[in-house]
DNA sequence: TTAATTTTTGTAATCGATTGCACGAATCTA
DNA sequence: TAGATTCGTGCAATCGATTACAAAAATTAA
């Protein structure tokens, strides 16, 4: 009885054909109101659902968007999801999920199914083990609109949408200075990715401007865990002349440098202040609640949305635009001082 | 150059018909190894894509689930949609995501837009404000499989993936009341939900088994938020005998009974024992690290994922399987007398 | 009343794949 | 070598919608 009802049922109940039923049902003025009523009112009746595969197929419109991220259960990505799908959710369009693990053969597979799957575009951040690009471009030659969110590549043609990591760099370690550190360490990561160079750059031109001078022993490039962090401060607090302060690219490693220090004595805020890069939920939560970097990850999500629909709007116009949005310095008790 | 190629390209560069090529592409037996080969290989060529919406409208499968959730940007759930992302995407399965914001008429939209978009199966967790079961009923009356994790509801021929929250229940209580603790107060959720009634049972239960009795006063019905925690423990600390222990059913709640104690005074866990439940992040990376209750969400995303796949397999068949996962205690610090 | 318009509806192609049936060619049987 | 099989392909329908174009019906004009 509830058996998928089609146009073509409705058009034999009423004697009709299939294409009176489907421009009743669009709307079409050609229609006259008597018939435009009967139609509606007996699709209403006959539980009629419009099927979207058949739409999809004839108007080469999927009204899916792949989004290709390295962890969907990372705060960071979900919540860029989560605005992705606030932002386009209205429009009609479906959000269709992919992870990476952080590799790039996933990656291109990824890329690769969404494409088949006939989505509208493709909102991906990339992978760290990326080195291609090669299927970057293959997405834009098939006229599929690719956007990146936070971690980009330069690829011609692609739109992006971050955060200025630069200044988030530069703020975070202005503040440090301005709580009365001077020996401030960073902990980056792999500098392939232009966020983590990005936050260097600021980081390194904060110190200048403010008349220290940069000790590259400061400088320890890791992975994004907390293992890392304990290694880090081993290593900088057996420096001659050991930092009082950190400012990490990632919150996991910062907690683990928090952690470290705590285990060797040190006493934070007041001897030693660290910020971290993030805000990760953790961060707020904990004793002495961390200071980090809001990325404002939902905004990004709706602004990759919303460059993606300007995208498909123009689609003949080839448009690539690049948002940098800022970033939100939640000063917090690790870096404030009495 | 490189516009979509399809099977007629194909045909019309081969001379011969389409359905030549669909079966030399498909390994049909009936079709010689020259022309097979040389399918493949001008295939390959021009770079053909098969086009899975028109296998998806041919076959009436769409290789598309959906999956719906109150939000993805909770780590639970996120973690959930990990597991079920990672158990389908290798049979070719892509997982569509949307969000309730716990509110009903979000999740009838979601489920009638799913179902338009012809997914092959749902797998969602009830939003809390849900009190109706027709738009799941809907969903069977499709033959559209239909599985509930986490949050269910009673409907006649869903599948659940659970677990065993009245054995959590009974198992944290068991544990504070090992401690010695014996005036165990517990903040639970709205009992329309029967997550949270069920760990209020095992929790009861635990009290009767060790003889001790149960006192109304100490059970508080919450929200789930950090407020809720604080409020809860100012109620709690001005009755006549306050309790030693919470057990809590969210680790939000629990973090704010934890949060207002230690403004009261209250030394942690000396004198006041506190088990949370979800094994959110944060619970881990607290000062004291927080007691909970892991719920294994990417092992009941993956289990949701299979029973979802048993299910399609047996087409034919109504299979209505309840499958009950254990739960995982975490005894951290805030539990854990010297 | 008839021709000219305007409305309304129908016919049939299309999107890109799959597949039952039919048919010609090649191979086998006797 | 005639007849029976088997093999490889082509024809055409199908999935469920949309939409030029054509045709019929209704309305208006003269």
């Amino acid at each position: 009885m509830n058996e998928k009802t089609t146009i073509y049922d409705i058009a034999k109940a009423l004697n009709v054909t299939a294409a009176t039923v489907s421009r009743a049902l669009n709307n079409n003025p050609k229609i006259s109101a008597a018939t435009r009523k009967l139609v509606m009112e007996t699709a209403a009746k006959m539980n009629y659902k419009q099927n979207k595969l058949a739409l999809a197929l004839k108007s080469g419109k999927s009204n899916n968007v792949g989004v290709v991220v390295p962890y969907i259960d990372r705060n960071f990505f979900s919540a860029i999801i989560r605005g992705i799908e606030e932002e386009l959710y209205p429009l009609g369009y479906h959000v269709i999920i992919c992870q990476t693990h952080e590799q790039e053969s996933a990656e291109i597979d990824n890329i690769n199914a969404l494409l088949n799957a006939q989505v509208d575009g493709i909102l991906m951040s990339v992978s760290k083990l990326s080195t291609q690009t090669s299927h970057f471009e293959h997405v834009l030659n098939k006229n599929v609109p690719l956007v990146f969110f936070d971690r980009k590549k330069d690829v011609k043609g692609v739109s992006t949408v971050t955060i200025d990591d630069y200044q988030a760099g530069y703020n975070a370690t202005k503040h440090l200075i301005e709580q009365g550190c001077s020996k401030i360490a960073h902990l980056s990561g792999d500098w392939a990715l232009e966020i983590y160079k990005n936050r260097y750059k600021g980081y390194k031109q904060a110190l200048l401007d403010n008349g220290i001078t940069f000790n590259k022993d400061y400088v320890i490039k890791t992975k994004s865990d907390i293992k890392a962090g304990h290694k880090s401060v081993e290593k900088l607090m057996t420096l001659e002349t050991p930092p009082d302060a950190i400012f990490s690219s990632s919150d996991y490693v910062a907690l683990g440098a928090i952690q470290q220090l705590k285990k060797m004595g040190v006493k934070i805020p007041d001897d030693f202040c660290v910020i971290g890069f993030s805000n990760e939920p953790f961060t707020k939560f904990m004793e002495l609640s961390m200071s980090t970097v809001d990325q404002l990850p939902v905004e990004m999500g709706k602004m990759s949305a919303k460059v993606f629909l300007e995208q498909v709007k123009e689609s003949n116009v080839k448009i690539e635009k690049k948002v940098v949005l800022a970033p939100n310095l939640k000063i917090r008790a690790t870096s404030t001082k009495k």
